[in-house]
DNA sequence: CTGTATCCTTAGGGATACTG
DNA sequence: CAGTATCCCTAAGGATACAG
């Protein structure tokens, strides 16, 4: 994405362009919450993304340095996807985005019952710990290690 | 938007289909932060949106309750367009992606600066001192209160 | 001023087959 | 497992004209 190509420079309009369609957020959800790492992993989400949607979006979020990909060293024919920097910096917004959900339709199941109970109790503390939790580099999705 | 029609019933989707195209939450950021409130002061905003869609997405907003649409007293043939309780939850969002946007390419022009300045120093204050500001129907844009 | 209506183009996306 | 490559269709969107 090319500056000029920006509709604007607004900095509300600058993450629309990035991450503003109606699929990468849900991967990066994938990644952060239900702590998916794989492309066959993404693929089984309840969205049922395309193949091709798929390959594209992991492929755009790479470029943008939104992701960071890895060849599973322990298996070579698969491929390790994780947060880089500005993927973990979209972490408020998607605890932003559950709370307004639970706002608008109050949230009984878990998991996801938890991740709101512990948002509304302390955002930022919430926000830390998962940062943490992938950084750490932990394969168990952070709301089932609690 | 029918709870059939919905991707899946996850608390991350669920405000990417009703918010999440490349127009809603700029209508949004107009009002909330702009200080916009009608048809023509939408359209004149720099991402140029088509008359048609935005249209579309001022009558998808209020059907979804996100904002309120009122025949302007003083003046009959004009409409006032407002957050209503849905849409003034969104603010955090915007903040959000706004201090992300900072971190991605500092932001150094005025007033956007500002608003950032007060998102790091007090984000709690400053999302309650907009809505406020919202609510008792102040015409100026919040930033150029201060 | 606040929209509709229309025409047309393009991007997004579903389905499926295929490959290293 | 992790993708590419097609084919095809639809929704999204730009441009412009027109209307109350």
């Amino acid at each position: 994405m090319r500056k000029s190509e920006l509709r604007s420079d607004c900095p509300i309009n600058y993450p629309l362009e990035i991450i503003g369609d109606k699929w990468s957020l849900l991967i990066i959800r994938d990644i952060a919450i239900s702590g998916k790492t794989s492309y066959s992993e993404f693929l089984a989400s309840d969205e049922k993304i395309a193949t091709n949607i798929l390959s594209n979006r992991l492929a755009m979020l790479e470029e943008n340095g939104i992701i960071s990909k890895k060849q599973d060293e322990a298996n070579k024919a698969r491929f390790i996807y994780s947060l880089a920097q500005p993927g973990l910096d979209l972490i408020p917004l998607l605890i932003d985005m559950l709370i307004w959900s639970n706002k608008q339709h109050p949230i009984k199941t878990e998991p996801d019952a938890l991740l709101v109970k512990m948002a509304l109790e302390n955002r930022l503390q919430l926000i830390d710990t998962i940062q943490t939790h992938l950084q750490a580099g932990n394969k168990k999705p952070f709301v089932l290690t609690i």
